[in-house]
DNA sequence: AAATCTCTCTAACAATCGTTAGAGAGGCCT
DNA sequence: AGGCCTCTCTAACGATTGTTAGAGAGATTT
């Protein structure tokens, strides 16, 4: 790993913990075994770190979203021995690539904590996790539904329904603090619950 | 107003936007309009005027979840012309008096923000978040099943649905940005539209 | 009237903050 | 071999950080 990229990671890690202003330069040049120069010469500044990590989470989550949507509207592909519905396949994806992704889920919290004071980071906030994700849910289920598999009239409310109970999970086991296991496995759990109770199959 | 009470009311301002250790006592001097010396008359050191805020807050919350329990027991007390069941009362008591509530929705950013590396913080901020509002609202819905108002083998889930959408909201309107009065206005909407349609009146 | 208590001030302390100038070492091109 | 580019270092800068000693003004108690 790069100066540059070790800089990043040791950055986020420490931002999202403790916020963007409580990080002073020589706590992140003394993680990564670096003199403060050093980073000056990476970064022309420490705003420019944060920057770098919000464009870097940005492409990231367009790459991402633009593979959903190869799964929504193809999901036959992907089909494996047991023909999984496509709300299955894609939540199980956003899950172990966006919110179980360590580098995804530390720019969650880094942005939980910044978008006080930062209106940039508060609407890019509000997007990945309120918006986007209730925009790829509601994509799924309307196929499902004009393709026969539930009732139409009563997407909108499913829609709410899903995206409100995942949101909920989110912030209770993967934004709140440590990432362990144990946390994982219990969202897992309650993901898995409410999908078997709403989706029976 | 006591110096102590508006330093402590300006320091709940500025940490619940910047962050804790992003402001100096600088900061919150000049803005009250004392001398640093003033401050650590009022205060031990930085990390009391913190432990102060949680401490008016844990206080704050007791008062109101008893005040939620005597609701709760004897609604009939309370019913007005109209006979609202006791789940609008109540959520509309915990909307006006807990998260519309200056003080309270300027404590819970606080917690956000302050909870991954404090964990007595992240104890607060799970219960009043996640854990209280749960058993409130599995509180005022076993009544009502028990009222035989509702089914009693969905009470489990229909407080899940309850609760999860409740919190979305909460954390989509109310602790996103400022509190505007556009986002309490969308998230009153979306809150009656969602309780009309659950508990159709 | 004297003494005490309550509250605020001036002025300073060492430590830490973000940032920069400039030198040096190693590899690559001419 | 000489010059250039890439990367890291030493050493320091002025500003800001949390905190404290000690004096002074006003009200209250003795």
């Amino acid at each position: 790993m790069s100066t540059r990229d070790k800089i990043m990671d040791v950055a986020l890690n420490m931002f999202s913990e403790r916020g963007y202003e409580a990080v002073s330069i020589r706590d992140i040049c003394s993680e990564v075994g670096i003199k403060e120069s050093t980073l000056y010469y990476h970064f022309k500044n420490k705003k420019d770190i944060l920057d770098s990590l919000v464009e870097k989470f940005r492409t990231h989550i367009e790459d991402l979203l633009s593979h959903v949507d190869e799964i929504t509207e193809n999901p036959a592909q992907k089909k494996g021995k047991n023909a999984d519905p496509s709300v299955q396949m894609v939540d199980s994806y956003m899950i172990d690539s966006y919110l179980f992704d360590p580098f995804c889920n530390l720019m969650l919290r880094l942005m939980m904590i910044e978008q006080f004071h930062n209106e940039e980071i508060r609407e890019l906030y509000e997007k990945t996790l309120f918006t986007d994700p209730y925009e790829i849910q509601m994509n799924i289920i309307k196929r499902l539904a004009s393709a026969g598999v539930m009732p139409e009239e009563d997407v909108e409310w499913i829609v709410r329904e899903t995206h409100s109970y995942m949101t909920m999970l989110t912030f209770k086991y993967l934004l709140n603090g440590d990432l362990t296991e144990k946390r994982k496995k219990a969202y897992y759990k309650e993901v898995h619950d409410f999908m078997a109770r709403r989706f029976k199959a």
